[in-house]
This record gives structure tokens, C-alpha cells and sequence, in this order.
DNA sequence: TTATTATATACCAATATGGGAATATATCAA
DNA sequence: TTGATATATTCCCATATTGGTATATAATAA
């Protein structure tokens, strides 16, 4: 078998740097597949081809307007990767590490 | 061009099921390769090809023990997906909704 | 209707899987 | 040394990209 499909769940689709920027810049707003064309700088069927993936796991809604169409971000869809990664905050944060110092402490005091 | 590795980031590497399995394992602390082998009932290979590509992005740490090779989980290099994630997280959690009808209601008494 | 604009889709080439099986490597035991 | 155990690596295969280019589709304008 073979690697699964971007579109398989919001953790595969955002692992590529380029969605990751297309979610970017719609957290400020709706923008049109053109304007996102200009501000990516990149060719509009890779756009194109990169919002159907977002769209296909529910990152971004679509809303018609004439021959445009204005994507917008869906950020609730980016719950399940918060909800997993959450569970390991603490190893990185602050006071984990100060009560890693305390621990250390006891530690030594303890020779 | 191909698709990235699965080498290329933390975001790439954490994309696969079984690789996260493995991370939330290791969670609790320290397991052998075995060890893991069991608890996930896959092929020892198909184990270790996993811990490689969870070496190489950093997520895991090595201990040699005879024969036996510990790994542990590095938690602290799934921050840069916390820290992509985090600016999302007011698009879901309750105190956003709530500032939201305060937002509204404001809006409502300027009429 | 015809031309133009805005998007989406199809096609092609190159490549990185991920599963299964076999094998290599390293360590320890007899 | 020989055998067994624990892991890593190699091969082969089927598949899903991703980039680039060309083309199809839809809406609007002339």
C-alpha cells in the first residue's frame, strides 16, 4: 500500500507548508482563489488544487459570488490536532519546567 | 516533484496514525522496541521504520541497552505545531463564543 | 453569439511512501 | 564458535502525491 491521502484527515492535510499558508492568510479574512493566487505567488491550479484539499476535510468553506469564489478559513476542523497535541504541553512549557527544577531540587537535597 | 518526506518536519512525520500510536505510548514513559511491537500488534519492521522516521524529525530519543534499544518521546519538538495550532484555537473554545455575543450584543446597541 | 475572466480539472512525470518478506547487524548465551 | 534474541535495513510493489501545462466549465461582457 501506499502513503494515505492528503485528504484522509486534517493531519495529513496540513502537513504540507503550502496549505498550512493558504489557512494562514485566510485567518484574516475571506479571500477570493485570485487574491490568494497573488498573495502566494503561486500558479492558481496549485491553489486551486490545495483548497480542494482543505475543502475536502472541512478546513475551508466556500462561498459563490458571481464567477469568484471566497474561501474561507473553518479553523473549528483544526480541533482534533489541537485536542491531541494539547496532551503533551506540558513538557514544553514553562512551568513544567520549574517544577522540573523542584524536583531536582528534592533530588539533590536528598544525597 | 513528489510529495515530502515524511522526514522533512514534525507536521509530515506526525501526518500517520501509527506514528502518533507510538508517540502516545511512549507518553508514558520509556519502551522498548518489543514493547511496542506488542502493545501496537504491527510487524517489528514496520515498528522500527516508524521510530525512524520519528528519530530523524526528533521526536524520540535513543537509549542503548544491550540488545535492547529504549526509546522515549521528545515532546518538546511537537511545539512548533502547538505553536502553528494555537493561533486557531479561539476559533473553538467558549470563550470565544462567548466574547462573540458580547461583540454582537454591542453591535446591537449601537442601532 | 463570441470573447474574456475566474476556477476547476485532467494529464504527465518524478518520487516518497508503507506494507510484507527477507536479510543484515549486534548482543548475549551455551 | 554456534545459536538465539532484539533491531535495523533492504527489496519489491502499488499508490497518492506535487509541479507544470493544457484544457474544461461557469459566469459575464460586448
Amino acid at each position: 500500500m501506499a502513503r494515505a491521502a492528503t485528504t484522509t484527515d486534517v493531519f495529513n492535510a496540513i502537513a504540507e507548508p503550502g496549505r498550512r499558508q493558504i489557512l494562514d492568510l485566510l485567518a484574516n479574512g475571506e479571500l477570493s482563489v485570485n487574491e490568494l493566487v497573488e498573495q502566494l505567488g503561486l500558479a492558481q491550479p496549485q491553489v486551486s488544487k490545495r483548497l480542494q484539499v482543505l475543502r475536502e476535510v472541512g478546513l475551508v468553506l466556500v462561498r459563490d459570488d458571481g464567477r469568484q469564489r471566497h474561501y474561507r478559513l473553518n479553523g473549528r476542523a483544526l480541533k482534533p490536532i489541537h485536542d491531541w497535541i494539547r496532551r503533551y504541553e506540558q513538557m514544553w512549557n514553562e512551568r513544567f519546567d520549574a517544577l522540573d527544577d523542584v524536583l531536582e531540587e528534592l533530588h539533590d537535597q536528598e544525597d
